[in-house]
DNA sequence: TCTGGGGTCCTAGGACCC
DNA sequence: TCTGGGGTCCTAGGACCC
């Protein structure tokens, strides 16, 4: 048996962990660049708001609703996360995070225990401790345990927790093909064409038929629905394959100074997580492109692959290989929009080092990093930059409504909770 | 004027091998 | 006039997830 815990709303709860005025009223989180809307509290959703709507069209709701608008804090999303992560594993050691605001937790080390008892304390533990609301779905695999969790989110009367009952049905029912994990919407059209519109419809069809017209995946979904499972539960998340680095710009981009400095950004941060987590890169690819909403001005997409050898995680060996890809394919004349580096074919294993490569050469890189990431952590990220990501920040990204980083940083500490001097 | 930033897997088709 | 049968690897595109 597995469960689902996944946070209600979340970022929009942990804005309002700290700011508890800001509870029933609505409350928008905003993506990079204060573009578009990623996240909306149940008051929102309520008013229209979906993900990923441009906030420049709803000036005129924000303002009759009074909506809260926030720019992303993720320093503050992934602290509050750690720490729900951290409650979970209080009740149960088997706990796979799956993303930021959800977990799923095996139950069977819980035996003869009543799980749905237990998974109401965590529940409450989780609110008094994190002050973030979960919703709980409990089933035999982990599609039946989104299911429940959904059905837990929309119906109140539960409390937060379900399970999904020996005889299922009625509860499939309920739910809404689109709203089955691994359904996507254009699998989904395909799906109500065929006179398949609830979970309940989806879990009569032959599998194999499902294998022909979708695919392997869609027939997985299927057979977990029905009970078997596919999924399975994974402790610690597999090695990564590819590593992305990218970012809009807040002002769109004319010169080669500055997109070089941008994609010089990119591959430095690439090249941290790639050391944070013990890897290196065989693959580079570097891309820019113009805005994709713009019709007015010249389109442009360029993108480059080179291979780094040997495979590193070095931050200059891979900006000189961003770098010396997107040269050749910068033209003039374009307002870029975004950039990005992308790194693929990751290993951990041992580097086989090219015919000219002098060991000492990638000892000293080494101990430069080490050095590097050691007086970034201590003294502030950015602290020790090379020169070719500038000194002017193209990254600068407009974030105008963030809130306080209020469990990460010391200035920022919340000074007053609950209104009073 | 202003539209996010990450990931995974599967499949088909082409190039190449014997 | 007639033209096999079996593999692997790579890439692009499309689906899905948060």
């Amino acid at each position: 048996m597995y469960a689902l815990a996944d946070c209600n709303n979340f970022y929009a709860s942990c804005e309002r962990v700290f700011e508890p005025h800001l509870e029933g009223r609505p409350v928008i989180v905003l993506s990079n660049n204060d573009g578009c809307v990623i996240a909306r509290s149940q008051e929102a959703k309520l008013l229209g708001f979906k993900v990923g709507d441009p906030i420049f069209k709803f000036k005129d709701v924000v303002k009759q609703h009074k909506v809260i608008v926030r720019s992303s804090n993720f320093a503050l999303y992934g602290d509050m996360s750690r720490r729900v992560m951290q409650t979970m594993r209080l009740f149960s050691p088997d706990v796979e995070v799956y993303s930021i605001d959800e977990a799923f937790i095996k139950l069977d080390g819980l035996k003869g225990r009543n799980y749905e008892e237990v998974m109401r304390q965590m529940r409450e533990a989780i609110l008094q401790w994190t002050g973030i609301p979960v919703s709980i779905g409990i089933g035999k695999t982990k599609t039946l345990a989104k299911l429940a969790n959904h059905y837990a989110k929309r119906t109140p009367e539960v409390g937060g927790v379900a399970k999904v009952p020996q005889k299922p049905d009625e509860m499939l029912k309920t739910v809404e093909i689109e709203d089955v994990w691994g359904i996507g919407r254009q699998w989904s059209k395909k799906l109500r064409n065929i006179g398949v519109s609830t979970a309940f419809d989806l879990v009569s069809v032959e599998p194999e038929s499902i294998r022909r017209s979708f695919n392997i995946v869609a027939m997985k979904t299927v057979m977990e629905l029905r009970g078997c499972t596919y999924f399975k539960f994974e402790q610690s998340p597999e090695q990564r394959k590819t590593l992305l680095r990218s970012r809009s710009f807040a002002n769109p981009v004319t010169s080669w100074q500055k997109l070089s400095e941008a994609i010089a950004s990119h591959a430095t941060r690439a090249s941290e997580k790639l050391r944070n987590e013990d890897l290196v890169a065989k693959v580079l690819r570097v891309f820019f492109h113009t805005s994709l909403y713009n019709r007015t001005d010249p389109r442009n997409s360029a993108h480059a692959t080179v291979e780094l050898i040997p495979p590193t995680n070095v931050t200059h060996t891979i900006i000189k290989a961003a770098l010396g890809a997107a040269k050749p394919i910068w033209k003039e004349g374009f307002k870029y929009k975004r950039a990005g580096v992308q790194l693929l074919d990751l290993s951990s294993g041992p580097v086989q080092c090219s015919l000219f490569d002098s060991q000492e050469g990638q000892d000293r890189d080494k101990r430069m990093m080490v050095l590097l990431d050691a007086v970034n952590a201590s003294m502030g990220a950015g602290t020790l930059h090379f020169a070719a990501t500038g000194f002017t920040n193209v990254m600068q990204m407009r974030q105008l409504r963030r809130s306080p980083r209020y469990t990460t940083h010391w200035d920022e500490l919340p000074k007053c909770l609950c209104g009073l001097d």
